[in-house]
DNA sequence: GATTGTAATATTGTATACAATTTGGCACGC
DNA sequence: GCGTGCCAAATTGTATACAATATTACAATC
């Protein structure tokens, strides 16, 4: 008699906090390098300092803020060194993951991933890039699953995380939607086929593609927004495409 | 002015706590599937349940304890379906290291390895297990210290820990050592060469062998130590080696 | 006028007290 | 005899109170 694989899980309450503060930092909620001082925070959430606390120290664990003892928490700050060699290891996973997705992944699961690639060339075609955004995130995801590797879906998701927040502080180049158009159509032709060698290639060159490109939106910080409303830009939120 | 590299940073109670516990986890003092009760552990490390508390939702994170709301912690078990899932990242991760090592590592730190492999050579000759072993890790830990990717190395380690767990679960094949050792001359030669690609390919093989290894030990339970003291042991530390 | 030492304040680190939930046992009924 | 429901004990989850440390402002001195 195994244990149910879901056993109920009503939440408590530094697991809601641990929820809820890295959903905060991921939306740019809570920026990179702001103080993050308990007591604000704990009204903000009506909980106690306790179950927050437990909760800074679990998104420690995970990268996502810096204790300084005595000092109080910051949001980790996003150096571009520290995205690069993220990004390094993001190739290596992406790599894996199209190799196991082949590997593992059912034909069912191969034909929702062509659904999902069929809706994202409609959304390029639209130039609706938030929508595009999402369903590129979702297949990644999808393809992740496919692995059926839990290790490698917990540690994609650390590093996904790590990337979205660096990529939400960029002006990204809309150059290069098109081009990342191009190689999403390159590695789903390596799915149709069942290549795995050649998926995972595929896979991880994109990755890679798309780090020089994050990184050099990085090193062009982004137009404060505050105190030089000149350029009007088109688009007010700093969208990104991979 | 930038901030110094390492601000002194006095330890707190509860990030000794996290180490002291993650040690014991680790050691086997604390095996897979016990009960973690928050006072006893308390009185033993001398601390109360706040630092404490905190120290177990980082562990957590990490994987290395399981959290069962208003039921207690207990020593996250080793599943050897997940052992297999870890090893498939870890192979990624060994062969993005071997890679970016050739290319980042220097002369010095290559010499180093070499004397290190020339260490390991002896301690198999001499059937000195346990420093063979001790050395074995320093050089995988040399390898990624080399590929200069911070990222790496703290992803690496985390999956070291959980397999160097698995480890000391199991009744190693000593067979596999001889197989082992010439792994490592392939690789080394391979570094002399500066050969990224196939060093990284080496040491993803050599990963891969491990882990075949490994897992199959994991399906014959170790000996249960306690109620039968027959063979005598040779050696009492059930030993490993990759 | 600048700098250093000191003290006050604010914030974090820790301990303890209280509330909520689970679990085991026991009695009652079927 | 077996199952169900309830109660009690123990353990975890949360809140609050206290202690320790860092930061800031101010003042005294050079």
């Amino acid at each position: 008699m195994k244990a149910p694989a879901r056993p109920i899980r009503r939440a408590t309450l530094h697991h809601s906090a641990v929820e809820e503060l890295r959903a905060m930092i991921l939306d740019g909620e809570l920026p990179p390098g702001v103080r993050v001082p308990e007591v604000q925070l704990c009204e903000q959430l009506g909980i106690s300092r306790t179950p927050l606390r437990e909760a800074l120290r679990v998104l420690s664990s995970e990268g996502l803020v810096e204790l300084r003892p005595h000092r109080g928490a910051i949001v980790a700050p996003v150096d571009p060194g520290e995205i690069g060699a993220i990004f390094e290891v993001m190739d290596a996973l992406e790599r894996l993951a199209g190799t196991l997705a082949c590997r593992n992944g059912s034909d069912a699961e191969f034909a929702k991933l062509d659904r999902m690639h069929d809706q994202l060339v409609t959304q390029h075609e639209a130039g609706e890039r938030a929508a595009y955004f999402l369903t590129n995130r979702q297949i990644h995801a999808q393809i992740v699953a496919m692995a059926r590797n839990p290790a490698l879906e917990a540690t994609y998701a650390g590093f996904a995380a790590k990337i979205l927040r660096a990529r939400s502080l960029a002006n990204y180049d809309t150059g290069r939607w098109q081009e990342s158009v191009d190689e999403h159509e390159g590695f789903m032709a390596a799915f149709r086929r069942r290549d795995a060698e050649e998926a995972g290639a595929l896979l991880a060159d994109h990755s890679r593609r798309t780090a020089v490109a994050v990184i050099q939106a990085l090193r062009q910080p982004p137009v404060q927004a505050v105190g030089q409303e000149g350029g009007a830009a088109a688009d007010p939120t700093p969208m990104d495409v991979e």
